[in-house]
RNA sequence: GCCGAAGUGGCGGAACGGCAGACGCGGCGGUCUCAAAAACCGUUGGGGGCAACCCCGUGCGGGUUCGAAUCCCGCCUUCGGCACCA
């Protein structure tokens, strides 16, 4: 008996031989291909939890796996290091940022190497470091000389727990996406990245890539374009003033009873009648006040006041009241909108309210005439009825007669002068047509997507390299005085300015253009600027004289495969691949999108099913498994649990087949060797034969599509059909699936298997061998079993050769007693022969 | 409200339209032990039967098919995303 595995010296062995052997460190001159494998990098939390394991386990199994299949396998880590929490630990406890951001780092690469991944430490990053920040400094003075980089005054997202304005993209629900504070809104002058000018390519790429369908589908969702038309409104009696509106519909232009314009609207201040401006004023501010949930709420009755003025519909040349309402946003399309009740489900709740005409101009279409529109061309919004077809599209009518509902499908137009009788699509493009030829307006696409907010009123983070001139207004750093250094003792205090603000020697500074007195900007880069292009620096991080090493990132780039939670579908993943957009069109990098290949880890559960929490005290700390069972088989276990898109509950009885399974294997490997062989081991040296390659087969499919749970489950099964075999097995024969066996556990069980390897006899590391391929021919199975229905019901199952003829089984399957039994006198009426697998005799009485 | 994914033993989960429940946990029985743990062997969807065997069973209701967990239609539930985007 070979003594028991003992994890806890092994791994710390290994780990320690891999680093000063640096057979993880990559080289790009090797001659074989190129394989960039990225998993998403850790924030600096200060500990390596258990979905931190979760995702760096089986991604750096597969990574290793790659390995073993020949490529030259780039697997870099390091640390999303700027943010909200250090700061706060500064503002609670009184240490520094940067003290406490550096201590996590630490603990988090002990914890890290615990795991014994194949990480080259010596590209590690973290993005506080002014030799990396710095470049995030370089890269927005390139945005801003090319008009991406932006200053605007906006109302802003306001999160005042964080004191500090949020992106678009980092309100949920109108709730802060950190601390689930009620979002506000600030006008606040801000810096803009001008990621709308790539919405187009940003969309279009998404046919490119490697990705679940999942995510494509949500950053189309974000990005949201929608066609349709902006044409120019007169206002009665003011020749001067023009309103632009945006619409999907202009088939339902005849049905403008109102106009709306968003309280912010600039034009609201030239409409306004004098009799007005109290009205108004008051509900511009109550709308300011407004929360976004409650702004957003579309439960909420709708406001809105009457700015007493009138605009002139251009489709019929009447004249209608023109309103502001805060269910029209000043951000998106021009901020006003054409307002048709009887085909919008807002307009028609709007004109409800404030008893405003509501005239039909779209009749559902004639079923018989054979005109079917398609129906719900546009996202309904209506709780009747959809399908324009449907036979109750009345049901947008109570039962008093009264309207309910807008009637928001497409359908027939009338009531609309020489277009009446016309399809809603083909009448679309007629007045689009007319307004074109009349010169107030044209077709136009918009998008949903807004320009990224990035700056923050916080300390920990990158300076926007910008000063402030009273002579040359906003004047960009020079390039050649980068880094904008953060100070490294400023006052922490939570007053909705930057801690720059108050901090005199950073702000005070001089006009690097005329030399004069000027004032450095005090906000600081959303950290999501950091991980924007940290893939870039990992190809080659310590390159001082640019943000990335272009040589290297045209040998690395594109990720081959990018691996991390679903929860940076939008965010990260869009601003990312904004970037290499931005940079592309610079010529700083030869390809359009960072991210080949993405595949999404589930999340780990607590034993109780539920999100881990400390609240709920159902959080599984890895280190103490790791102490007790060996970190090989905590990430076994991860992968074993579920398949690792879906993620799944932690169970602390679960992990202990795991830990028994790799110590089978110890000791089957160990011991087996030695057993045995007599006379006649043929027939087992067979099974093994076909027992491997079959295992092999298996393996390899199952950890090429991240199927890991299953890929453990065959290894499994193998390990328990060798057991069986042990000691019938010719020396040769088990000594080539002892070893089999380790190379193909290798990537998952990284430790066991480099001891095992080395005490099989062998001086190289088992992570620098080949993958075990397979021959297909010798998977074959001399005999199967043939299972015989009745009816579709199995009555018998008979081993037959594999090859056997189909008149062969059809006859056999006739002749079982047991078939015949229940046969009895019935009629066969057909028989279903399935090779190599099935008969299914189908009979009936009479 | 809209879009998407998923519902399978006591539990986690397997199953190219062809033996439902691989693999593992847990349970039960046994070997070893003074005993326990560990390890090992057997068994384990439900019901009926002494047995050979038989019946039922993949959220619910229909359909297609010789045959459906799998494909189609309609519900229900859960989870994710979006939610006044004109």
């Amino acid at each position: 008996m070979a003594e028991r595995y003992e994890p806890r010296q092994v791994e710390r062995r290994w780990q320690e031989e891999w680093e000063r052997s640096g057979i993880y460190r990559v080289d790009e001159r090797s001659d074989a291909p190129k394989y960039y494998a990225l998993n998403m990098f850790p924030y600096t939390s200060g500990d390596l939890h258990i979905g931190h394991w979760y995702h760096f386990g089986p991604a750096d199994s597969h990574a290793r796996y790659k390995r073993m299949r020949g490529y030259n396998v780039l697997e870099p880590i390091g640390f999303d290091a700027f943010g909200l929490p250090a700061e706060e630990a500064a503002i609670n406890h009184g240490v520094h940022p940067y003290v406490w951001t550096m201590n996590n780092i630490r603990r988090m690469e002990e914890q890290l190497r615990t795991i014994g991944a194949m990480y080259d430490w010596s590209r590690e990053i973290a993005t506080c470091a002014p030799e990396y920040y710095r470049w995030n400094q370089w890269l927005f003075l390139k945005f801003f000389e090319r008009g991406l980089a932006y200053r605007a005054k906006a109302p802003a997202n306001w999160c005042p727990h964080c004191q500090t304005v949020l992106a678009n993209e980092q309100v949920i629900g109108g709730r802060c996406e950190r601390c689930d504070t009620l979002v506000t809104r600030r006008d606040l002058e801000q810096w803009f990245f001008r990621i709308t000018a790539f919405a187009e390519q940003l969309l279009d790429d998404l046919d490119e890539i490697d990705w679940p369908e999942r995510v494509k589908t949500m950053q189309r969702n974000w990005i949201g374009k929608s066609h349709g038309a902006e044409f120019r409104l007169k206002v009665a009696g003011r020749d001067d003033l023009e309103i632009p509106v945006f619409t999907t519909r202009l088939d339902t232009v005849f049905g403008m009873t109102y106009v709306v314009l968003a309280p912010e609207h600039p034009l609201v201040d030239e409409l306004l009648a004098a009799d007005r401006v109290s009205d108004v004023r008051e509900y511009q501010e109550q709308a300011r006040r407004a929360t976004e949930i409650e702004r957003l709420s579309t439960e909420r009755e709708k406001t809105g006041v009457f700015l007493g003025a009138e605009a002139v519909n251009p489709a019929g040349g009447e004249r209608v009241p023109i309103w502001i309402a805060d269910y029209v946003l000043a951000s998106y399309g021009t901020g006003a909108i054409m307002a048709v009740p009887a085909h919008d489900q807002r307009d028609f709740e709007f004109a409800q309210q404030f008893g405003l005409p509501i005239r039909a101009v779209i009749r559902p279409p004639d079923r018989d005439a054979g005109t079917r529109a398609a129906g719900g061309e546009r996202n309904g919004t209506t709780p009747a009825e959809r399908g324009g077809a449907s036979p109750s599209t009345e049901g947008t009518v109570g039962s008093e007669g009264v309207p309910i509902a807008a009637y928001v499908d497409s359908g027939v137009m009338v009531n609309s002068g020489q277009f009446d009788g016309l399809p809603s699509d083909v009448g679309m493009e007629r007045v689009a047509d007319w307004f074109e030829a009349l010169g107030i307006g044209e077709r136009t696409v918009n998008y949903r997507l807004r320009d990224w907010l990035i700056s923050r009123q916080r300390y920990w983070g990158t300076p926007i390299p910008v000063v402030y001139c009273p002579t040359c207004g906003i004047v960009p750093v020079p390039e050649d005085q980068l880094p904008v250094l953060l100070p490294e003792d400023a006052e922490f205090r939570p007053t909705g300015l930057s801690p720059l603000t108050y901090y005199e020697a950073f702000v005070e500074t001089t006009c690097p253009r005329c030399g004069g007195p000027g004032r450095r900007e005090t906000d600081t880069m959303d950290t999501f600027v950091d991980s924007s292009w940290y893939m870039l620096r990992y190809c080659n991080p310590r390159v001082d004289d640019a943000p990335f090493d272009r040589r290297a990132v045209e040998h690395w780039m594109p990720v081959d495969q990018y691996l991390g939670g679903v929860e940076h579908a939008v965010m990260h993943l869009l601003y990312a691949r904004f970037f290499i957009k931005a940079l592309h069109d610079m010529g700083l990098v030869s390809f359009k999108e960072p991210f080949s290949r993405l595949f999404n880890q589930g999340i780990i559960l607590g034993p109780d099913g539920h999100r881990m929490s400390k609240s709920r005290g159902n959080v599984v700390n890895p280190d103490d498994y790791v102490q007790r069972m060996g970190a090989d088989t905590v990430r076994c276990y991860l992968m074993f649990i579920a398949p690792w898109d879906s993620g799944g509950p932690w169970s602390p009885q679960g992990i202990s087949g795991v830990e028994a399974f790799l110590h089978r294997v110890w000791g089957l490997v160990l011991d087996g060797v030695a057993g045995n062989a007599p006379n006649d081991h043929g027939s087992a040296d067979e099974r093994i034969v076909r027992l491997m390659h079959k295992m092999s087969k298996g393996v390899t499919e199952d950890i090429e599509r991240f199927r890991f749970n299953t890929m453990l489950a065959k290894l499994m099964e193998a390990t328990n059909s060798l057991v069986r075999l042990r000691g019938q097995a010719s020396k040769r024969i088990w000594r080539e699936a002892s070893e089999r066996l380790v190379l193909l556990l290798a990537p998952s069980a990284p430790h066991l298997t480099e001891e095992l390897w080395h005490r099989l006899g062998h001086q190289q590391s088992v992570h620098l061998q080949s993958w075990p391929g397979y021959d297909e021919a010798l998977i074959a199975e001399p005999m199967i079993t043939l299972v015989i229905q009745v009816n579709s019901r199995v009555r018998d199952k008979l081993e037959v050769p594999a090859d056997i003829s189909e008149e062969g089984a059809r006859r056999l399957a006739q002749e079982s007693p047991r078939v015949q039994a229940h046969l009895d006198g019935a009629t066969v009426r057909q028989v279903v022969y399935v090779p190599g697998r099935l008969v299914n005799i189908v009979a009936s009485r009479a």
